[in-house]
DNA sequence: TTAGGGTTAG
């Protein structure tokens, strides 16, 4: 929080007091379960914690001796530098809140490992309380998840587990290590086990929401949750609603969310002012955004450095990029800009505009200015210059960025990435991907995306459907216009199995594609003879198919395909409407003859035919009589002669010119 | 005596 304004701290106390609570979460203290002191022995009556704590003893009276005592021991213990052995010295005297006391300062100096074994001595002498699974959990939960899952699966006592100041610290956790949905499922077993959660245990949920896109909705449906668990809105959750709000555009339900809290007697404070402006960024209504400033100061409050970026953002979304400037100057002479983040967002801004040059100024006047960077400008400018086509000063900047920040996220090593694989220098493209390998870092959607487009421009086509797969499979969608080129390559190159790979699983990521996809699959499948996998293609998807890519897969199968399913396809075909010419009839019925053993098969197709309108010509007819000896002659003259009746009945198929299959 | 809120790149 900025320095506040004497004025306002006195007329809005609880605004400053970082200690006040607002009532509804003055929580009573949980009784510190007996069963949770697991080795309650001879010291049992020493670890029940009491009120009054070490950092805060009463002023009005001078310091007990016990007290001084277990200070001193408690620095003695810190400051150790072999800290088990003085805790196994000291420990015994020391009461668990002052033990607590020490396990947070090891938390606070990042002691990680020592918080770690103090905890276990805790639990081992049996001198353990809420506070000390609440701190630990924090703690350890902010480098290692797991760890604190860990910790949080082994308390022993099921009334502790559901102890809500516990749930909330490991759901805080989750939640800040980007585990939401983990989150959501604990809170659910939580609640079935009987937890009450309160206003921080919803609170601490909200605010994952806050950075997940779509996430109002969802948000929302806790929010309704409130009532039926007797809860009521705080300052702090209008706070997360209204974040929540601005970051999925929904600036009228922020505006509502104001109008609400106001009624039910909250006042206001910057934070919800900065989200309902930051909920103007969207549309960049700059004239909201001024009415907002004028009101927020109308009332006393005084605009802080991300009130004033935000707004910032509001007139650079809403092109005013005159006054953008003019604001930025402001910043820097508030002090408000001594790092890079105004100068990102102006940058980005003209860029996505296609102002390059002016993006380019506000690049080279901030390096100028010798602003503190972490590689973001850098970054943006990467970006801004490919998107302008750029790629050579793009490719340069980016071999800068890498000798001169040794720190890079994920986003950055993507704008890199990108740059290198759009100026065709594969050496880099190949850096990149080592550099995420040894960093450890994940490659995300676009890590993806980029490098498939690469390979696919330098015709490295089995490369590209392996990062394709790889892609697939770590559980990202793929996107159809990439799949859809990829799928052209592949066949172009033969490998039509691969293509089909591609194709299926795009198929069966339920959702409608392309209906030219089929059409183009189809071609590939039948040019690499794979006609079972065709035929599949026709029957799920005939009604999306030409009629001369049907007829195209119809004479390839009638040549080629499993004679088992000769019959099928033809059905198949005839089903979607397509109509059946007599070439493939011909070639059929050939292929029968040819292999006596399947004369069941033709005798079913000759008696389907005149059912469906369908008749043998002269030839075909010929053809069959002469060879009726095979499948017995009385049978097949009955059959033909119904054919000869369907014939002069219908109007006779028109014949396609002849076509004799070799 | 422990838990919760706002701004930036893609």
């Amino acid at each position: 929080m900025e320095t506040p304004v004497l004025g306002l701290e006195l007329r809005c106390p609880h605004l400053f007091n970082t200690n006040s609570r607002p009532s509804s979460s003055s929580l009573s203290i949980p009784s510190v379960s007996l069963r949770i002191i697991t080795a309650a022995t001879a010291t049992s009556s020493t670890v029940v914690e009491s009120p009054a704590t070490v950092t805060e003893p009463s002023r009005s009276k001078r310091h007990s001796k016990s007290y001084l005592t277990r200070k001193s021991a408690i620095s003695e213990v810190e400051r150790s530098s072999d800290f088990l052995s003085s805790l196994q010295r000291l420990g015994g005297g020391l009461k668990v809140q002052d033990l607590n006391v020490i396990l947070r300062n090891f938390g606070i100096a990042g002691r990680l490992q020592d918080l770690i074994q103090l905890f276990d001595w805790m639990q081992q002498h049996g001198k353990i309380s809420v506070s000390t699974y609440s701190s630990c959990i924090k703690f350890v939960g902010a480098k290692n998840v797991s760890k604190a899952l860990e910790i949080y699966q082994s308390i022993p006592d099921e009334s502790t587990k559901i102890n809500v100041f516990i749930c909330n610290s490991i759901l805080s956790c989750l939640v800040k290590n980007g585990k939401l949905d983990s989150s959501i499922k604990l809170f659910d077993q939580m609640k079935r086990d009987g937890l009450k959660p309160d206003v921080v245990t919803y609170n601490t949920l909200l605010a994952g929401f806050i950075k997940v896109k779509n996430g109002y909705t969802k948000a929302m449906e806790l929010v309704g949750e409130l009532p039926h668990n007797g809860i009521q809105m705080d300052s702090v959750m209008y706070g997360t609603v209204l974040a929540i709000c601005a970051s999925n555009g929904r600036c009228e339900e922020a505006e509502g969310f104001i109008q609400q809290m106001k009624v039910e007697g909250h006042s206001t404070n910057i934070y919800h002012y900065s989200a309902l402006l930051n909920s103007y960024s969207w549309k960049g209504d700059y004239k909201k955004a001024d009415e907002l400033m004028n009101e927020m100061k109308s009332v006393g409050l005084v605009p802080n450095k991300v009130m004033m970026t935000t707004l910032l953002k509001v007139y650079i979304k809403g092109g005013l990029f005159d006054r953008s400037r003019e604001l930025l100057a402001e910043l820097e002479s508030a002090g408000y800009a001594e790092n890079e983040m105004p100068y990102c967002m102006l940058m980005d801004g003209l860029s996505k505009v296609g102002k390059l040059e002016e993006a380019r100024s506000i690049f080279e006047d901030m390096k100028a200015k010798g602003v503190k960077s972490d590689g973001f400008a850098n970054s943006i400018m990467i970006s801004a210059l490919c998107r302008s086509k750029h790629f050579e000063e793009a490719k340069q900047l980016a071999m800068d960025s890498e000798t001169t920040y040794e720190k890079c996220d994920l986003v950055m090593l993507n704008t890199m990435l990108c740059a290198y694989c759009r100026a065709g220098e594969m050496e880099s493209v190949m850096r990149m991907m080592k550099k995420m390998d040894e960093q450890a870092v994940s490659p995300d959607y676009n890590t993806f995306h980029i490098l498939i487009k690469y390979f696919i421009k330098e015709k490295l086509h089995l490369l590209a459907y392996q990062t394709m797969l790889d892609m697939h499979s770590k559980g990202h969608r793929l996107e159809e216009d990439l799949c859809s080129s990829l799928i052209y390559h592949l066949g172009k190159i033969r490998s039509h199995s691969e293509a089909f790979t591609i194709y299926n699983i795009l198929r069966y990521s339920k959702r409608t594609i392309c209906r030219d996809l089929h059409e183009k699959i189809l071609h590939t499948l039948i040019q690499g003879k794979l006609l079972k996998d065709a035929y599949v293609v026709v029957k799920d998807n005939a009604k999306m198919i030409s009629q001369p890519t049907l007829k195209r897969f119809g004479r390839a199968f009638m040549i080629s395909g499993n004679i088992n399913l000769v019959n099928d396809v033809l059905k198949v075909l005839h089903g979607s409407g397509h109509k059946i010419d007599q070439v493939q009839f011909e070639i059929a019925i050939s292929r029968y003859i040819s292999q006596p053993d399947k004369k069941e098969l033709l005798l079913q197709l000759l008696q389907w035919m005149p059912g469906q309108g369908y008749v043998v010509d002269s030839s075909t007819r010929n053809f069959i009589l002469k060879n009726s000896h095979l499948f017995g002659r009385l049978l097949i003259a009955e059959i033909l002669s119904k054919h000869h009746i369907t014939s002069r009945t219908t109007v006779k198929y028109r014949s396609e010119p002849k076509f004799r299959s070799k």
